[in-house]
DNA sequence: CATGAATGAGAGTTCATTCAT
DNA sequence: GATGAATGAACTCTCATTCAT
């Protein structure tokens, strides 16, 4: 059923990119055949679609794990917990979303990126909050967002993509991304005068 | 000649993406036979290594622009605009440096990376620099210039892969990645006690 | 359908030898696209073997047509006859099978030629009974029965491969054959002393 | 110079196969271009045809050392030696003269093959010179050189394209056929009678 | 609901050959 | 006498997709 291809789909895409995953070898894994995979997806574009938004789906739930605590400032250094979690557990996922080139079609229409915007939007009012409460030094919640947005993404994306081998031991990345986000928030944060 | 291929194939790499950038789609487009690429690339790797290569040496000229910089923190700002300059100017090569996924057997020989840890090597070195003089907000060389770079990369790799789309101009993506280091500098930059 | 292929093809391979019989070509005569073949034959070279299977059960069953006679050296010429009809009737696959070159790879773990290993038993099973009987002027089945074999083979080798020409009627060359098969089972059989 | 061409795609023909031998990798190997190749031989049939006279004026020069052997039946011994002698030590060149698939055109008319045409006769001579003497256990020279042609060329052909892996040491190739050859000369002299 | 059969388009690559220089 | 540059045609093979059943 859908589910089951939606799986073996994604699992296809990690293990061997986008690009070398063929709907006859999604098939053949599931014991389908290939037309089956029709009649569930309109085309391979849709096919990929349902992932993405699946991906963004257990994202936002993930996400969301962090909406309950009430001081901004744990909440976002939770939601920085969050995402390097995600990234970590469902990288498949996570490149899908945030790195996989779109479509031009896709851009244009802005198709399926709303959870992206809103996502993004959490943040801005997270780090919003932060601000008003004066917990952060940032002059700007919109830039204020957009850098602590692009260094989370940074570290995954230069991860998953393999280019952090100065570092050769992949599985310790999630440790140094912990690191790095500490030495992030700590400048993010106000500095105590003197 | 070798040079036009290059480029050509550079330009459809990024428009296209690696996998889907044919030898045939380049000859077609320089107006050469498919096979007169073989007489200047053993095969696809090889042209996409010269690419790599290319890349490499525009990207490590530029950022050596900043080398004569005595101040180690003017230094790593300069490296910052250059940074952002390299991948406004060239996006297709930084995708292809930095974005696209490598081979799988390129990295497991880390073949072709070696520019890159040379270019990490040299963002260490300056953030250390700044460490030892006081400059700088950041207790560790090494992970403070993993901060900086996943910052950096991180802002640069959402324009191009068009995750970016909450401002829609994307001209405009320069100006703000130039505020967004604004902020990251300022809060990397020591607080003048009181 | 499978079975259609597997005769174009050999009919094809002998026609234009193996390495000059593409599939688009075997395709292109039976009207099919090149990918249809790929529906029922993994590859070229499983085509081959496949061919290469049909042809050697042919040609135990010819010879098994011999099984039911009693005395071991009537049944010694009468698979001296049935193999000239099978090269005659099926020069393709007997070109296949004995002659056309086999590759590299098919020769070390020596694939495939069980069928031709087991043919030689046969016939060396045969001389061990002659000579037993003292029916055939040979001190040795394993030589008497690679000699009897090399000249069974070329004859017809040389018949195929067109090496007969100095008797320019082709069709002639099995009554040749069968000359010669009856000159040299004359030389075999023992001699009536005085 | 001609004959270095000639000598390097003798032997990449036997080391990789008729087919499996480009222009290109004979240019390769002997440091030329490939256009210049076309200075010695008008195209790549030229080229075989070359190699395939040279083989011949070599096979015929080889065979001749038994001409001065008066007696025919020893001369006849003597061929056969130089026969296994020559196929054992230019497998490449037996298998272009003797087994290679002649391309139809040269089949018709019948080119390149007067040398064959004149070994065979060679063989014929020597074979009635014998029965003349009643040396021999042949009644007629035509069908008994054919029976002792085939019966070397069946072998050395085994051998050569690998139907002999029942022996799977091929360098006991040559003394297997030494002594199969042993026999037939035995079964062919008469019998002593009583 | 599912498949077997089929295909057109296209991929990377190699080849024999030509021709201006 | 030799080559560098180039190509058209062909190769094996894979893919997304369709459609009758």
């Amino acid at each position: 059923m859908r589910l089951r291809i939606l799986e073996t789909a994604t699992t296809m895409f990690l293990e061997e990119g986008f690009e070398n995953t063929s709907l006859r070898k999604i098939a053949k894994r599931i014991e389908y055949s290939p037309a089956a995979i029709y009649l569930y997806f309109k085309d391979k574009g849709e096919l990929l679609h349902a992932i993405h938004e699946r991906g963004f789906s257990m994202f936002l739930q993930k996400l969301s794990q962090s909406a309950r605590i009430a001081n901004p400032l744990e909440r976002l250094e939770a939601m920085g917990h969050l995402y390097i979690e995600f990234a970590s557990e469902q990288p498949e996922y996570y490149d899908l979303m945030f790195i996989m080139r779109r479509p031009e079609s896709a851009v244009e229409e802005d198709q399926g990126w709303d959870s992206g915007k809103r996502s993004f939007q959490h943040l801005k009012d997270t780090v919003a909050e932060c601000i008003e409460a004066g917990l952060v030094h940032l002059p700007d919640a919109e830039v204020g967002s957009l850098y602590i947005w692009s260094f989370m993404h940074g570290m995954t994306a230069l991860s998953i993509r393999n280019r952090m081998t100065m570092y050769p031991d992949k599985a310790g990345h999630r440790r140094l991304m912990e690191q790095a986000m500490g030495q992030m928030m700590a400048n993010v944060t106000r500095q105590p005068p003197r």
